[in-house]
DNA sequence: TTGGCGTGTTAAAAATGGTTAAGTTTTCTG
DNA sequence: CAGAAAACTTAACCATTTTTAACACGCCAA
């Protein structure tokens, strides 16, 4: 159960992004460098990759770390966001806490100290971990993002990829709105009329499959998006 | 509505101490002061109290905020803390994270960092202790917010987003007033004059569902706001 | 007491969503 | 590479939700 932990960096200073990096594997992260918020953004939305900590750089070209951490909040409302910055202007840190940071750190900083941030951050958030993206419950139903599988009553259903980027964010965000504006640019990467309808369809087709179990429910948020119910 | 949070303050220095008091409680933050750890400590065991955040000052005599912090710990294991320290050192800070600190602040900080940093840990908290499904009794109806569902005597009444929205915010209030403008705010997002007219027609919904129950009255306050009542 | 503004209520209009199926594109497979 | 199958999009139609409109009534200050 060694199972470590995946840092998404964002940092567009090649040296110093390389620094952390291999700075962060020696200390046994796993860790996914992007060199600016919208390689970053496509990372982590990526189905492939699961990340247990985000740290971004606030000054970045394309887009700039809290746009990068307020649409990452869109997707996943847990996952823990730590801001790089090179200000310590008092704004920035109003505005990083804004975006829901978990903790904020002003360059010059000691390796030891990102360290210490990340597993200070890391250990509070064990206890709400969600499971290591092997297989997870959706009420009585066994769902394996990874393999893009769900386990009904009779037998094994393979998801299409939109049914399951749609179905995760779905279950990244149980009993909380999935925005549909963030939904269609995870999935679709655009969100205009004709994608909305097609948004429609999946959660049409999501809502057959998991009708299996009747204290699941796919609820619509009018106008805002949608919401996976799951009754306890 | 708000249920307001309460900090336990622990600072031997009198004048920062009661300076942080009653900006905290300004803020709405209920605030109890300790003068040392082991006050402090007594406060915290004392089953009366009930806190949400604790910020310890590391040097204060008697017993220092580590140790107050780890004995805490043994009590709760999650209740958040966030350390003060004149040093930055980096052992220290560390110390304070290996104590299973949520956060860490040096002297000299502002009152809006420190706020800032009050918040997003009780914001980060509020998340997981979100999501319980809880059933609300509003005189004999059953309403269940999460779920956005009433229980009629004609069976289950799935509530439409807005009728959701307003109710909640009803019964939060229950026999205190609603503000006509924060209500307008809170479920619409702005307080034009058609968005009033809006809320008026669901006023009238709302009212049609909880007739079932004579004791229920929403009453208008005029140019105010509405009250949910509830006869005892 | 009266006129204006706020509220109660109903109904029609507009916007958004649910669902099915027909078209289109992509991927697979022989 | 062609034909078939699967995946995805678009269209259509209907249902639900929300907004706007209209009119009646009520409160309250001048």
């Amino acid at each position: 159960m060694k199972e470590n932990k995946n840092i998404l960096l964002a940092e567009d200073d090649e040296n110093l992004g390389k620094l952390l990096k291999s700075y962060l594997q020696a200390k046994g992260f796993g860790v996914e460098l992007a060199r600016n918020g919208k390689i970053a953004y496509e990372l982590f939305n990526n189905t492939k990759h699961h990340f247990d900590l985000l740290v971004l750089d606030v000054m970045m070209p394309e887009m700039d770390g809290f746009t990068l951490g307020s649409e990452v909040r869109l997707l996943d409302r847990k996952v823990p966001l730590l801001f790089l910055s090179a200000k310590s202007m008092k704004e920035d840190k109003l505005k990083g806490f804004d975006v829901g940071a978990d903790d904020y750190i002003t360059k010059p900083f000691s390796m030891e100290e990102l360290l210490a941030r990340i597993n200070a951050i890391l250990k509070r958030t064990e206890l709400h971990q969600k499971n290591v993206q092997e297989k997870i419950h959706v009420g009585k139903i066994e769902y394996e993002p990874e393999l893009s599988v769900l386990h009904l009553n009779d037998g094994v259903k393979k998801l299409t990829t939109k049914e399951n980027m749609l179905l995760r964010l779905l279950v990244q965000n149980q009993n909380e709105l999935l925005d549909r504006q963030a939904a269609l640019r995870a999935v679709w990467g655009d969100d205009n009329y004709f994608n909305g309808r097609s948004m429609d369809v999946y959660i049409a087709k999501l809502r057959k499959l998991l009708k299996e179990d009747s204290n699941i429910e796919i609820m619509n948020v009018h106008g805002v998006g949608f919401k996976l119910l799951v009754k306890q």
